[in-house]
RNA sequence: UCCCCAGUAGCUCAGCAGGCAGAGCAGGUGGCUGUUAACCACCGCGUCCGUGGUUCGAAUCCGCGCUGGGGAGCCA
């Protein structure tokens, strides 16, 4: 959609310009029009420097409305937050702090924000612009992440893209409960104060889909059907886990990336894990700086050396069994024991990750006893084809593996980790019918975001995080 | 779900060996200035999270609850 001034009272015709256009142009374009909100208001005894942000960029154009203007005393109590119209000159600025500026000719007022405009010229806590996540957005930090955020998004299916993979779009709602993994979030179309019952259980034949329903925890086992027809897929979608999770790294909505590869050993796997997380923050170095900086200065101060490393550091790979090796020689700092058959826990990763090696690093082959059914046994029976991607700060940011593909074990893996085969014949059929080796890994997209960013709390990455007991918004 | 910490003005926070509730910012008024989270002066601002209790007296001490944060588990 285009905007078109009213220029009735200029009698010219102008379009409306993004601050972030106007900003990063060489030369004055001339007349121009912005609209946006008021970020701040100085006023100088016969004019008033306007500071506006219409979202497209970090910066504000700053304007200068004088004493000329027919609605200066209007103009004049504007407040922050205020919606606005602003015709006028762009002009060279001689203030240090910008490059250009508007000489104001009319100002038109969309709406004004009254005095109780949460938001002021100051820097708020993370825990107050969580409790208004309507208006944070508004903020110059929440407005970088979500840009960052659409920018990351692109920056993924380019990846792909570049690489031949489909995007493939796998169920929401899904039948069964996938990996056991989980608590679910259970979708119904029954009346809950009155369902239907049957010999005191509820009917659930007579439910939408004559079978219990939930949201899905992950697409990946319709991702490997569609590999195994089209090669190289990849999902990103919403995820759901009804865990009763309060940590800064887990919510009960996220979005997850999983690519599935086919004729791709866990080698692979590594592989292009690794390639990804490389390109993605290339992507956003080379395209966010401004808005990167302003996380670099405020948020992390060793965000730029640390993806600087992330780009140009091959990641380390070690077998789950040296990952061991290595944390049981050390003493005295961990609450939890290291022993081979128990999964690393998240201070023996970060250990590895901040303190040991400094850097990204991928874990490989762990125990199968604490993996799930669909990873590959390995020759010497003990371990899977699993690989973690564990990163400073973050810990576990991706976790993949080489698939089951083999039939028979398959099904014994299934049948000891006591998941019914029949519920799952479609996938079994997979294995029956032309099965290849294939590798797959899930990322989390929020958790890429911290990475990215250097935000510490995952629910201030996305704009209305779903956490237990918050769904307002 | 478990462990720890916190809740005081619109916001950020001080006050807490129990004795009239404070500052900065925001807001208002005036001044000054091509200013940069502008500056200077003055003005107003409170269910001290809720609820029981101890006490002559509780923001301050104790119990319970609610909310938020940090850590853990689960995992992305």
């Amino acid at each position: 959609m285009r905007f078109h001034a009213d220029n009735s009272t200029l009698g010219e015709k102008m379009e409306c310009i993004k601050v972030k256009a106007l900003l990063s142009s060489k030369e004055s374009i001339g007349s121009v029009c912005v609209k946006g909100w008021i970020k701040t208001r100085r006023d100088a005894k016969t004019f008033s420097f306007i500071e506006i942000n219409d979202g497209s960029c970090l910066e504000n154009i700053q304007v200068i409305a004088d004493t000329n203007m027919e609605n200066y005393e209007t103009i004049k109590k504007l407040t922050t937050g205020s919606a606005v119209s602003v015709r006028g000159e762009m002009a060279p600025s001689p203030g240090k702090e910008q490059a250009w500026e508007i000489h104001a000719k009319k100002m038109d007022v969309f709406n004004t924000a009254p005095e109780d405009y949460p938001l002021q010229k100051k820097r708020h806590s993370d825990e107050f612009l969580r409790t208004i996540s309507h208006l944070r957005p508004r903020t110059n930090k929440y407005g970088a992440a979500f840009r960052i955020r659409s920018e990351l998004s692109f920056a993924i299916h380019q990846f792909f893209h570049e690489r031949g993979f489909t995007y493939i779009h796998t169920p929401i709602i899904t039948g069964s409960d996938c990996e056991g993994a989980g608590e679910l979030f259970q979708v119904t179309a029954l009346n809950l104060e009155n369902p239907p019952k049957n010999n005191g259980h509820i009917d659930y034949s007579c439910d939408f889909f004559g079978k219990p329903a939930n949201l899905t925890v992950s697409g990946q086992l319709e991702a490997e059907l569609l590999a195994l027809a089209l090669g190289d897929v990849y999902t990103f979608g919403p995820t759901f886990r009804a865990e009763d999770s309060n940590t800064s790294r887990h919510m009960a909505e996220f979005w997850m990336v999983e690519p599935e590869m086919t004729f791709c050993d866990l080698k692979g796997d590594m592989d292009n894990a690794e390639a990804f997380i490389k390109y993605v923050t290339q992507y956003i170095v080379s395209h966010c700086g401004s808005d990167l900086s302003l996380f670099a200065r405020f948020v992390d101060k060793t965000l730029m050396p640390t993806l600087e490393n992330i780009i140009t550091t091959e990641f380390i790979r070690i077998p789950y069994k040296e990952a061991v090796d290595i944390l049981s020689g050390v003493k005295d700092r961990f609450d939890y024991p290291v022993d081979f058959g128990s999964d690393l826990q998240t201070e023996h990763e970060r250990f590895l990750a901040e303190t040991h090696f400094k850097q990204p690093l991928m874990v490989y082959g762990y125990p199968k006893s604490i993996k799930p059914f669909y990873m590959r046994v390995n020759d010497d029976d003990q371990t899977v084809a699993a690989m973690d991607v564990i990163v400073p700060r973050i810990g576990e940011i991706i976790g993949g593996s080489q698939r089951e593909e083999r039939l028979d074990i398959l099904e014994q893996r299934m049948t000891e980790t006591g998941i019914n085969l029949s519920d799952y014949w479609w996938y079994l059929d997979s294995r029956k019918y032309g099965s290849v080796y294939h590798s797959g890994y899930g990322v989390g997209f929020e958790r890429l975001m911290m990475m990215l960013t250097g935000i510490s709390n995952i629910r201030d990455v996305i704009p209305f995080p779903r956490t237990p007991g918050n769904i307002e918004f």
